[in-house]
RNA sequence: CGGGAUGUGGCUCAGUUUGGUAGAGCGCUGCGUUCGGGACGCAGAGGCCGCAGGUUCAAAUCCUGUCAUCCCGACCA
């Protein structure tokens, strides 16, 4: 084994960084390929992967800034036990909510445990034995550790693997407005990561969804690969597809009391308002679903809409749509369902937008028969009003009202307000200012942080590979001399470039293998160092080398001397890596 | 868990329909010629064809089971 002479310097013929010409037949979209591709990961199993050295620098570069960002904002490191008892998970009342994704092991004493996928249950517990008073608050405690989900499917590399690298915080606060304010504080924290990072993002309104709590963001990697949906504004709004507030507008269809049509061939909305001569927005759809205790909801949006699941959980507590053979059991008339004569038992829940509607065109719950004019209140009544409908492209701004635009993006991170959910079912509690018992309201706080890594993979990325921003690359540098080791033209300006440039406080790798040209310069663009300096007999006749920034293409010619300089000012000015850039340039 | 597909040297794949004992390209080793955008020639190494049964004189190939991977659906950082 070679001993590293200067371990500032990486050098490429003895980094363990594989690199293959073809994509690996099993990865499934772009991060995937180039990371494994450039050798700085390999998958075990599905869902599993392994960091090579190389990978692992960017991600102890990601997990760097988080750090920073974290302990800047006033928060502490921790590390929780990856392997946790079932008990903790029995009072949270989440050992049998949580279903399959939690891997369940048993210890040789017949122990029941789990692989944690979250931390809430062991920090509250933790601290709630020894954090008792007000005046010890707010606290917030982080950590950096794998997590493990039993994913039903992984897929896509490094941003839905089973186990995978997260920072979790969590916060205790005595009263709502310090949640309010730890909260925004990491909200700042976030934003400092992301933009450090490189990161083309968004923050969205989230869906609180059943974590119980009762606000949240999301911060969304802009990416088409992305799996989530989200509308945005020119003004700043953005919300999650399943989150956005949604305000359709119904039209009043033209009638004075109810009519039993027979609509002969109609099937969908579309059919049902041509019938008629009317718009969509004039008619109203129904879908059909149960809640938590399997009582049966139908819903009901302007007929230009469709049924916002998410937040149909939310108003009735739970939501999932019933399958057919449910519907038939239950004796709804799947397709002609309406309001008007529905079994025994079956509750009505429609948008906030229908209460202005007087009169709904609607199905008749028999199979080719429609109702107009079914009038609320006399015909029929509903029993819960909500926001239930999903937000579309061109909808207005909840904010300025101009149109929404819709993108796709990979979550990265997520602020959640808890409350005291689990607070309450772990009953932790402390000692407020006039000596009562109070139950902890808690914040929880996560970043995927190999996910980040996939992530700005799918936004960096073009046909030759991938190219790092500054702030996480595996090393600023690579210098590849175009020559056979050892030659004596060559290597002696090679290495004391790399020298120079390592001195000044760049990472630098050099590409020392006895390799074509070729070779280096496509394994450079593919594990996407962002500068590369060419060293070759060529340049060197005018005593000048080739620098290429890998994300633009820009190459130019550069005398040695112009790089002493730039290097000498970056040392003066101790501020290495991004100056260097500004005056090569 | 349903529906579809695929498992063959380290990687990407052909061969399976019509059974006859395994191939190509890349990569790897050695020698030579090359050397500023994934070179060329010659010589090599490397596979009980996912696994387990079965049919057959004979199985990568046909049958059964099983495991794994990928795609499509319901869940999620």
């Amino acid at each position: 084994m070679n001993k590293n002479v200067n371990p500032a310097i990486l050098r490429m013929s003895s980094i363990y960084a594989p690199t293959l010409k073809e994509d690996p037949s099993d990865a499934d979209i772009t991060s995937a390929k180039l990371l494994l591709r450039a050798g700085m990961i390999r998958k075990e199993a599905g869902g599993l992967y392994s960091f090579l050295p190389l990978g692992l620098r960017v991600l102890h570069k990601i997990e760097n800034i988080v750090r920073e960002e974290m302990d800047a904002s006033g928060a502490q490191e921790m590390l929780l036990p990856f392997v946790q008892p079932a008990d903790l998970w029995r009072q949270s009342g989440r050992w049998n909510v949580y279903g399959p994704e939690l891997l369940r092991v048993v210890d040789r004493h017949k122990n029941e445990f789990c692989l944690s996928p979250t931390h809430e249950e062991i920090i509250t517990d933790l601290i709630s034995n020894e954090l008792r008073s007000y005046r010890d608050l707010p606290k917030n405690f982080y950590q950096i550790q794998i997590k493990f989900r039993d994913e039903i499917r992984p897929r896509f590399g490094l941003l839905r693997g089973r186990e995978f690298v997260m920072k979790d915080a969590y916060s205790f606060n005595a009263t709502q407005e310090s949640l309010d304010e730890t909260y925004n504080d990491m909200r700042e924290a976030y934003t400092n990561m992301c933009d450090r990072i490189g990161l083309e993002y968004r923050i969205v309104d989230a869906d609180p969804g059943q974590i119980g709590g009762n606000a949240s963001e999301e911060f969304m990697a802009l990416a088409e690969t992305g799996e989530a949906e989200l509308v945005y504004c020119d003004c700043g709004y953005a919300a999650d597809t399943e989150a956005g507030a949604c305000t359709p507008h119904p039209t009043a269809y033209p009638a004075t009391q109810m009519v039993k049509l027979a609509t002969p061939g109609v099937h969908t909305i579309a059919d049902l308002a041509a019938f008629l001569g009317c718009e969509q927005s004039a008619t109203v759809k129904a879908f059909a679903g149960k809640d938590e205790e399997g009582s049966i909801w139908v819903l009901f949006v302007p007929g230009d809409y469709e049924v916002n699941e998410c937040k149909a959980a939310g108003l009735v507590g739970g939501f999932e749509p019933l399958t057919d053979e449910e519907m038939a059991k239950a004796q709804l008339a799947k397709g002609s369902m309406g309001p008007v004569g529905l079994p025994q038992g079956v509750r009505i829940a429609a948008d906030e937008s229908l209460r202005d509607i007087e009169r709904w065109v609607v199905g008749a719950n028999e199979d080719g028969y429609h109702f107009t004019g079914a009038q609320q209140g006399s015909d029929f009544t509903v029993d819960a009003w909500g926001d239930l409908s999903l937000v579309r492209v061109g909808d207005a701004c909840p904010t300025c009202g101009k149109p929404l635009q819709a993108a796709r993006g990979i979550e990265v991170s997520q602020i959640f307000k808890l409350g005291t959910k689990y607070s309450e079912s772990m009953d932790a509690t402390f000692m407020d200012e006039q000596g009562s018992e109070q139950h902890f309201l808690m914040g929880c706080y996560g970043v995927g942080i190999s996910r980040t890594m996939a992530a700005v993979v799918e936004q960096c990325n073009d046909e030759n590979g991938m190219f790092w921003p500054f702030s996480i690359a595996p090393a600023h540098v690579c210098i590849i001399p175009l020559a056979s080791p050892g030659d004596a033209e060559v290597y002696p300006v090679a290495e004391k470039l790399a020298a120079d440039f390592a001195a000044a406080g760049m990472e630098v790798v050099i590409d020392d293998r006895d390799e074509r040209a070729g070779v280096k310069f496509a394994d450079a663009d593919l594990i996407g160092w962002p500068l590369q300096i060419v060293v070759g007999k060529r340049g060197l006749k005018e005593g000048s080398v080739e620098i290429k920034r890998r994300k633009t293409g820009e190459k130019k010619l550069v005398k040695l001397a112009t790089i002493q300089e730039a290097m000498a000012f970056a040392h003066r000015m101790a501020k290495p890596a991004g100056a260097f850039v500004h005056h090569l340039f």
